[in-house]
DNA sequence: CAAATTTAATTTGACTATCGAATTTACTGT
DNA sequence: ACAGTAAATTCGATAGTCAAATTAAATTTG
């Protein structure tokens, strides 16, 4: 049942070189992975044998010589799904061992909090409809990844405290993974959308980069060194609770300054109420970023001081971290530019660059149903991950 | 003339647990390495074969079947030097392998910037001062560690700018090891107090914590996983500007509401002349400490204010990176427990600390001397990683 | 006090991952 | 056809590792 036969190292990191090169001869192997050809052919012969790649003739003018055979993945090697717990809806992805999504589908929740058992109970149902529009069963998925706001600790599977989770600290992974029988890893929001960009995304040529979402609150997801960094405890970095302003204004955590504070959904709508008319919260921010768009200055301003606050915590991380990329994401980032430009400013002006180029800025504007798609990455890196440690502990007992 | 023979990596493992418990028996190695007996035993051979370690006899009371015979580390295997360059003087230490200080020597340089050709000069005289003082000489040094203040990129050897170098960028590294013939690894200062509290101080148990230095200016060092963090990019952490006030108080660097800008030596004088009889620099901050200590209230806030920013900054590190325990250290901390006091009671109000223990605050008062010890623990700390490169290199190639 | 017991450390034999070098394979160009 | 060239595999050697067997050095027990 064990969907990748343990690998050795080698193949391993073959497979995730393969996976981010799309297409690539055993030859161009050698130098990225700093293996010997005589190690690279076992890999591959390795990989092969698994039914994990396949080969594929050279479609370029062929040279010289014998002509380069090209390896890529099998897309029906394995099957992940992965999901996101949104405010009010959970969406579901099912995806091929390329990361092509094959189906997708949502589902309503109650809006606000929500028991575990509710949660687990709809995923299943969502993942059934999802599966409805494949050939595929519960049973043929490898490994399922799940993606929710809050503090969650990748490791242990346990959820410390999210907004959308009435009854945490809990075990999600472990309730998941009872219902649905098959490994499920679960992850903070924002990382999901740091690994969908590590391995799918505009991040897959890069190995250090910070990822920040903007949605209904602010999320920051690290790679570093090609990795996903979780903080040396384990819990993603906090980043929407960056002090920006001394005793500035107050965040839901009960702290004051808090980055979130300026930038979060509920911190634009505490400030809608001077510039649009009266209304219940959805329609007042709906307002205020038409007007916004529209030039009314005071909603614009609104708009301009949220992305001056995250500029300049961007700074902050850049002047600590030095990740030469950082890619912005998410739902508010999309609908308005406003932000984004006064982020970049703000940025610009606040993190330092000595005599080396500056952090390049990326905005990466995406749906809901990606989410889900990083929810799938999550989904394989573990695996890979797995793969790897498999062999390591073959090696080592 | 290489001092560490190359050493396979597991031996290079077993040095530095040894290293770090001090006399160790080598069943007690096989936990902590997570090797076989067999493994282990093959690697302490190859320490013994290589002189740098030596077995000594257990002094514990003995149990039932044959006593464990510890391991320590031979403190003559080899030698090496550490400075560092500070505002008008430079500190050289010369350690043995256990990293004990042999002799230490002092020399006074022109106050601000100096070339570097000056320095390489100084530094070399001040070197040969300290080596009087035991049996060695300049070719008995394994390697030199030098720390300065600044952009320093160790990898490269290369100081991209330093508050006390008239001539940057400019590779010291290789400067100074052209004047010493032999291996010299440059870091930056705040990096050298990390590396000293890793390998003999506070955080020799410790596997991540971060330290901060208090003195001219603010300095950050990062240790992740038992070794320093350099950054995406391998310039080191720049936490003196973290924005801790937008549009705030304007920092040397030309920018605006940098920590340093509230807690550095300057920023204090700056606001100094309120608070004392006008006079020189260094007068009016010693002046202002003295009426601090006293008790006279518009003194007093200067440092408070100082110790709040800091704290800030401490928090948002905090909420980035997670550690369990920062170290404070430096001059400044030395002479005003209020600055340690405002910084503790700031951190814990703006640090989340979810469901977990909260981080540890640990105040290391420490003199200039022990600045250059660090720069020792830089040099072995090379030497190790060179003699485990030195093998995977041997391995791969 | 000799034999049994206990714990520490080494040796042995086997296995795996790796490498460099030699070889095989599959093309192109003349 | 056949030399030339580049890609990929095979082969033999080596280093690092482990489990199991063995040796070593002490204490406990009869």
């Amino acid at each position: 049942m064990n969907p990748h036969p343990d690998l050795s190292s080698s193949a391993a990191r073959a497979l995730s070189e393969i996976r981010r090169r799309g297409a690539v001869a055993r030859v161009d192997l050698v130098g990225p992975l700093d293996l010997s050809f005589a190690t690279v052919s076992a890999a591959t012969t390795e990989l092969m044998e698994a039914a994990l790649i396949e080969e594929t003739p050279d479609t370029a003018a062929p040279g010289r010589g014998r002509p380069r055979t090209l390896l890529r993945l099998r897309p029906d090697a394995l099957h992940v799904a992965g999901a996101k717990l949104n405010d009010g809806f959970i969406t579901v992805a099912v995806l091929d061992f390329c990361g092509d999504v094959l189906a997708t589908a949502s589902t309503d929740v109650p809006k606000g909090r929500i028991a575990t058992a509710l949660l687990v109970e709809q995923l299943d149902r969502t993942l059934h409809a999802a599966l409805r529009g494949t050939a595929l069963e519960k049973g043929d998925l490898a490994a399922f990844g799940f993606g929710l706001p809050g503090f969650v600790e990748t490791e242990s599977g346990l959820c410390r405290w999210s907004p959308l989770l009435s009854d945490a600290p809990v075990n999600v992974r472990d309730a998941l993974s009872a219902r649905l029988s098959c490994p499920v890893v679960i992850d903070n929001d924002a990382n999901l959308a740091a690994l969908a960009e590590l391995w799918f995304g505009k991040g897959r040529h890069e190995t250090d980069f910070l990822v920040v979402t903007v949605e209904h609150g602010v999320g920051l997801g690290i790679v570093l060194d090609g990795a996903l960094f979780r903080g040396a405890r384990g819990l993603g970095a906090e980043f929407a609770h960056m002090k920006v302003q001394i005793d500035g204004a107050l965040c839901r955590c009960g702290q004051r300054g808090c980055l979130e504070a300026y930038v979060a959904d509920y911190a634009l709508a505490r400030e809608a109420g001077l510039a649009v008319e009266p209304g219940d919260r959805d329609a007042m921010l709906e307002a205020l970023a038409r007007q916004a768009t529209e030039g009314h200055e005071i909603s614009a301003s609104i708009y301009r001081r949220a992305g001056r606050m995250l500029g300049l915590g961007l700074a902050n991380l850049v002047n600590i971290l030095d990740p030469p990329l950082i890619i912005l994401s998410g739902e508010t980032i999309r609908h308005h530019h406003l932000l984004a430009e006064e982020i970049e400013r703000t940025l610009r002006a606040n993190a330092l660059s000595i005599d080396r180029p500056p952090v390049r800025l990326s905005v990466h504007r995406w749906g809901d149903q990606l989410w889900a798609h990083g929810a799938g990455a999550l989904a394989l890196d573990r695996l890979a991950m797995a793969a790897g440690d498999g062999a390591e502990a073959r090696q080592a007992g």
